[in-house]
DNA sequence: TATTGTTATACTCTATAACTATA
DNA sequence: TATAGTTATAGAGTATAACAATA
């Protein structure tokens, strides 16, 4: 048997845990034609009527310039649109076709993210998420 | 001030301090000319030196193919070098240059990880890995 | 028959620079 | 002067198929 001293190392482990469910919850997606950065956005545009392109790439830190061709590519699906806000920025708004889509991707991400917690041994399971976000987040950023 | 439903999402959090984590372990290893997946791989040989290129890619989950190119640059390097065990399988080592460059990235990596458990509030801490690793490997697997 | 090492290739994600127009 | 949206491009990482040689 082979040694694995990369077993306690915790940034590993994070890497390897966040690339296997990432991995199961895009194959989970798929057959609702949606990536993972797809329902984020999704989401924070429900939770954010008419945010711009720009202040929703810095909450997701996808750059500007990246967030064109995903953008592009929902409002293609006719999932999202646009509305000029003034002559500089526009504002996202979720089409109808995006809140049913949006409401049948959340049925799929709720039972993925339920799963994934009872994974979790449950002495375990309450300090996963505070653990994380302290990992992610700045200090002054935490609640 | 914007609505992030995100941020109750264990795998959203979860890919997103892999994310910011992995950068930042990234830019310290650079000085170094080390990538991460470079010194996991120097980090695995050095526990289990003569162990072969699939190997090493199955205990990393990186396609035999994706290891050519990362294997040859290290060992344009010499940090690592190859001999033959069989007619078909190749035995990987550290070269001289190679343990001394782990024991660098070693100070580095041991430093950073020191830093992320920091970074979580003591009453989480010890939760961390466990969770993380009930989470990556699969019941069987785990220790 | 399965495995090793390899080549070639394509796709996604990410990062950077530059440009125009507007606040 | 800073910001929004965009284009173009390059670099990683990853995934698949195929092949020859060997176990």
């Amino acid at each position: 048997m082979m040694k694995d001293p990369l077993a306690s190392y915790p940034g590993y482990v994070l890497r390897r845990a966040a690339h296997a469910s990432g991995a199961e919850l895009t194959a989970r997606l798929e057959p609702l034609g949606l990536r993972q950065s797809d329902v984020s956005m999704l989401i924070l545009i429900e939770a954010n009527p008419g945010i711009t392109a720009s202040a929703l790439g810095r909450m997701l830190d996808i750059q500007r310039a990246n967030m064109v061709p995903i953008l592009k590519r929902m409002e293609d699906a006719e999932l999202i649109a646009r509305e000029a806000i003034d002559g500089k920025s526009v504002g996202l708004e979720l089409t109808r076709a995006g809140t049913a889509k949006l409401s049948k991707a959340r049925a799929v991400i709720d039972a993925f993210e339920a799963e994934l917690l009872e994974r979790v041994p449950v002495e375990h399971r309450n300090h996963l998420l505070p653990a994380l976000n302290a990992l992610w987040r700045e200090p002054d950023q935490q609640g």
